[in-house]
DNA sequence: TGTACATCAGTGAACGCGCGTTCACTGATGTAC
DNA sequence: TGTACATCAGTGAACGCGCGTTCACTGATGTAC
């Protein structure tokens, strides 16, 4: 029932304005194109829906062609195989984290950790799917998947370590023990990531993990200031 | 192949000891018992294996009992589904967690922290099946067993609490603050374990990953050590 | 002790089903002139 | 502008395969007497 509304049909559509000659045949050499991208792009939008259930491994070409409204042959125009179709979704999924990562440097720096905090659960909560499935599939049962996930965190951890080393106390530091404490707050954003998907629709539950979620980033701050490498 | 040398033949047993009569009727009665127990077992260890490489929503129970050397049909002489045998997969891998926290709330607590990460590399290694199945399964594709997984880590979260409340700096701090920082240390754990699976039989990756995590355990501590609850 | 019967782990044939993938096709869109 | 041909996203039939599950069975193990 449900699944048949979700179903985006592609064919049936409506060329909305009037054009002139040009204008035509401008986006009649794009009409094709476009409706190209819309079909894949309903591709990975009903994999994404398909995969709060389930995980990749376990999604079929077929259910996933059911959801969109094609014939399961027609996937080949767009993906190689469901593999493919994976790692597509890993690329959406981890542009949602990088611009989630852009908005939360761009926070005040005298609160910059209750502001990420707070820009984390927003995300969370507006993209729960590219979420839970970067969550779910980092060690799920498909090897480019995860390795193109495990790519990008790492790069994540690498890209904070610089931040940090612009904060005064850490100028110091030397690159690996930033690392460490870069991968660190990795460790507990996910975290904190994990308990907001838990129940993210129960506003209680939100606020409890964002709070606890904060408190963990400034014990990790706090203990960071008051480190001395033993090195 | 190699499938075929792992396959544990259930059948062609031998008795290895002649017994007295009571003896042979004591152990009669248990060979029945016993050879089902040695099955069972050989499922959640072929299941184990083969783990390795998928994920459970990807694992088929024919490919279990082929690995095991019997027919499909017997599966369910000792399992219901193959999301019954995940269940049990999940309490194996967990006592072997628990053996492993238990070991790591022995060593001396002016060395807790190197004593227990030590110990974490020690049994991720000697049981990297265990904990990559845990990891991988906690978000995985089987509800049944993300629950499990999920009640077990939380009652491992509050045990750490209690251990907390015994240190003499935190003994007035309220239960939730000292389940707060518990779960932290479960989040930096868990991130110590996931770097531990990346590449378990590289000596240098491992002593790399536990030096590391060593650290990061240590600025968790020193941060709770200056924390001051804001409440 | 031996005999007669019960239990039940593992067997093997059979089933219907959803799967991924092939192929020749259709008809709207795009291009050349 | 219109016409003739090319492209190609989506169709629909068909395939062989591995899957989970059913069922009646076999024969070693267990029990009663």
């Amino acid at each position: 029932m449900e699944s048949c509304e979700n179903r985006n049909k592609v064919g049936g559509y409506r060329v909305d304005h009037a054009r002139t000659l040009t204008q035509v045949s401008e986006v009649a050499l794009g009409i094709r194109q476009e409706r190209k991208r819309r079909t894949r792009q309903a591709l990975l939008d009903a994999a994404l829906r398909l995969l709060d259930r389930s995980s990749l491994a376990g999604l079929s070409l077929r259910e996933v062609t059911r959801e969109v409204g094609i014939v399961p042959t027609a996937f080949y125009r767009h993906f190689a195989s469901m593999d493919e179709l994976g790692v597509a979704l890993v690329e959406e999924s981890m542009r949602t984290l990088r611009d989630m990562l852009r908005d939360a440097r761009r926070t005040r720096v005298d609160d910059a950790i209750r502001g990420s905090v707070r820009i984390i659960a927003e995300q969370v909560l507006a993209h729960e799917n590219h979420f839970r499935f970067l969550i779910r599939e980092r060690h799920g049962g498909v090897p480019d998947v995860r390795r193109a996930i495990a790519t990008e965190l790492r790069f994540i951890g690498s890209e904070l370590a610089t931040d940090l080393a612009r904060f005064p106390g850490l100028s110091a530091w030397d690159t690996e023990d930033l690392r460490m404490v870069a991968d660190l707050m990795v460790s507990a954003m996910l975290g904190i990531v994990t308990a907001l998907l838990d129940r993210p629709r129960d506003p209680d539950h939100v606020a409890e993990a964002t709070r606890v979620g904060e408190r963990q980033l400034r014990i990790i701050a706090l203990g960071t200031a008051h480190w001395r490498s033993p090195r």
